[in-house]
DNA sequence: TGTACATCAGTGAACGCGCGTTCACTGATGTAC
DNA sequence: TGTACATCAGTGAACGCGCGTTCACTGATGTAC
């Protein structure tokens, strides 16, 4: 049956915000369409009413968690205290433990190869990310990148006080380093 | 029929090898069993002849890819100029378009997350490499977390100029920066 | 050194399952008059 | 304002395909005597 322009606004909203938050929790390649709309609140076949392909929810959703994580940069790099309590946040044990609603480029920067829609929206994000930071250029893209490495390398270990050293000694080196 | 011990040996490393080379080129999930298999000269049946599942095979090709980066680093880190060719290449546009015969952290650490096999040998490997790094612990793990970042954001961007943009910025900064 | 036979890597078909996607159908919405 | 009907989001079953894994079988190797 028809449903009212506004409750479907607000169901492809719920699916790109389900998405979003399951892509970062488990990768692209683990999580079905079906999972989607289960957190959703939908049936799967729903779907195509809403996307033409998975890819191209991956494309939204990457779009939206990184808008996410532009508008934190945006609002704590107007000050040195502002920028000095993102980095703490972002290399936190919490934020590491929290894919789900951490950082998309932490959790999927390594997984985007070669599909364009996704690709494409990655790069615009980052560009407005990266603007975001203020600053010299080549401070806040060794910023970015350490940033995101080290999640990443913290996520991936196994030695959970070999993971805190790596988030506290790049928290520590950015310091000394980036001009801040 | 029976084959001679050092020819199932030679196949079981062709194994190692090819996986090694695909996973990093597409990932994980994006490789099968079959493909690793056809790219060693064997039928896919034959797998479980040599691996008791998909997951020993992943943990034994992230050890093998690793083994060879920590090689490099433990050559070239011997000397500054040593390690500054290092960075080099670590950032070059080769590296970025050639995942599959280079860094498996890189490539791969994105993708390890709950697969306890993969994890250790994840582990393992990186502590030698961090010690192959040498010098000032903080030092190498901000210069590590950098390069690993640098190269994933770099291959994840589709434009050209802002990928060259990372590798060469990265590149530049870790000179101020990391004790060099 | 020669013979008998157990071993086991490799083959290729098959199994079972899960995934992305499609489809016939439903029925309230929203539009045309 | 009221009526007739086209639209389309959602349902749930089904399709087609590919994957990891299993299995019966083969036959040269390597071991026991």
């Amino acid at each position: 049956m028809r449903y009212p322009a506004k409750e479907t606004a607000e169901k492809h909203q719920r699916i790109v915000r389900e998405a979003s938050r399951l892509f970062r929790e488990r990768g692209f390649d683990n999580v079905t369409v079906a999972d989607v709309m289960e957190a959703a609140g939908l049936t799967h076949g729903a779907f195509y009413s809403h996307f033409d392909s998975k890819e191209a929810l991956m494309a939204a959703a990457v779009e939206y968690a990184m808008d996410i994580t532009r508008k934190g940069v945006e609002e704590s790099f107007a000050t040195p205290q502002g920028r000095a309590a993102y980095l703490d946040r972002y290399l936190s044990r919490r934020h590491r433990d929290h894919s789900a609603t951490g950082c998309a480029m932490a959790a999927l920067s390594g997984e985007i190869r070669n599909e364009p829609e996704v690709k494409g929206a990655f790069t615009l994000e980052l560009k407005a990310i990266l603007d975001a930071m203020r600053g010299e250029r080549g401070d806040a893209m060794l910023t970015l990148a350490a940033l995101v490495g080290a999640v990443a390398l913290a996520r991936a270990v196994a030695d959970e006080s070999l993971s805190r050293e790596i988030l506290r000694e790049v928290r520590r080196k950015l310091d000394d380093c980036a001009g801040s």
